[in-house]
DNA sequence: TATTGTTATACTCTATAACTATA
DNA sequence: TATAGTTATAGAGTATAACAATA
């Protein structure tokens, strides 16, 4: 394995870590990725109807509706009728689910302060850097619809 | 947003784009990441049974059953007997399956070419070496099984 | 006519429990 | 007794199709 094979298998695996705890500790609040992620939504956008979420996190509406149908019951949030359009529904936090995504968010600085706070900021710039040439190369190559396409078709160790 | 929680979001936009890539061009060759994940293992370690393939994958044996059953199915692996255990059954790739994970692991090493091959090798090691320090920190924090774990509980934008 | 949300149905991945055959 | 693999069942996420209520 030379230096940059390396490089990839790090970053396969900082990617592994990361999502196999985010799910851990998401299951000890009694959530999964996809409830929390309609959470994160209405904490940054505030109240939202249905067909808001389902733009905003790119699945179908009817997946929303089961989504917030779970959350409800879990008491992360509350549905309350649209005041112009009788058709739709907002989707509120709750004050358990507002306090869940304040936890999340200060949860989120403290990684990054224990991720990038320790790196002096020569050695930051440097790895920002290295970043950004890598999520530029990424961009293209799946933006690209061409036949070059699909190039990260590629598995982890 | 300050840089460091730019890097982050950086770090999260990756993961999402490599992700999603992922899938349609595993989707165009009727695959899933779960049963391409068995063909990665049979391509690295050889033909080997249903609990090895369990044990290196980290589901269970029954989700294998279903895995396999459908890889049967599209024709990328074959079931044959164990030589000396009746109970056990060896899973082999046919040569369909042999010519779908040599080319992904051919895909892998350009896509790693294209990432890196720009970089000049200051540029590349200082990347690295940034890389390092965030995936120690992950480590570190995700293996201790104290009340500092799952810091990680944080969501992407 | 178009949009909003729901229900029905289906597929994939995952898990636990119960079972048969074999070690 | 323990292990290998299967089947049955269930829960979660995703999708498409059909529907009622409203715009």
């Amino acid at each position: 394995m030379n230096e940059h094979e390396g490089a990839w298998s790090r970053i396969l695996e900082l990617a592994v870590l990361v999502n196999d705890d985010m799910d851990r500790s998401l299951a000890d609040l009694g959530l999964t990725r996809s409830r929390t992620h309609v959470l994160w939504v209405l904490a940054q956008q505030g109240s939202t109807t249905h067909a808001g979420l389902a733009a905003a996190i790119g699945v179908t509406a009817q997946n929303i509706t089961g989504l917030v149908d779970a959350l409800v019951g879990a008491g992360f949030v509350a549905r309350s009728r649209h005041p112009t359009d009788r058709r739709a529904t907002l989707v509120v936090l709750t004050e358990r689910g507002s306090a869940v995504t304040d936890t999340m968010a200060r949860q989120q600085r403290d990684l990054i302060q224990q991720l990038f706070g320790s790196m002096d900021p020569r050695q930051f710039r440097a790895f920002s850097a290295g970043l950004d040439v890598v999520l530029d190369t990424v961009r293209r190559l799946t933006s690209d619809a061409s036949a070059a396409a699909h190039a990260t078709a590629s598995v982890g160790t």
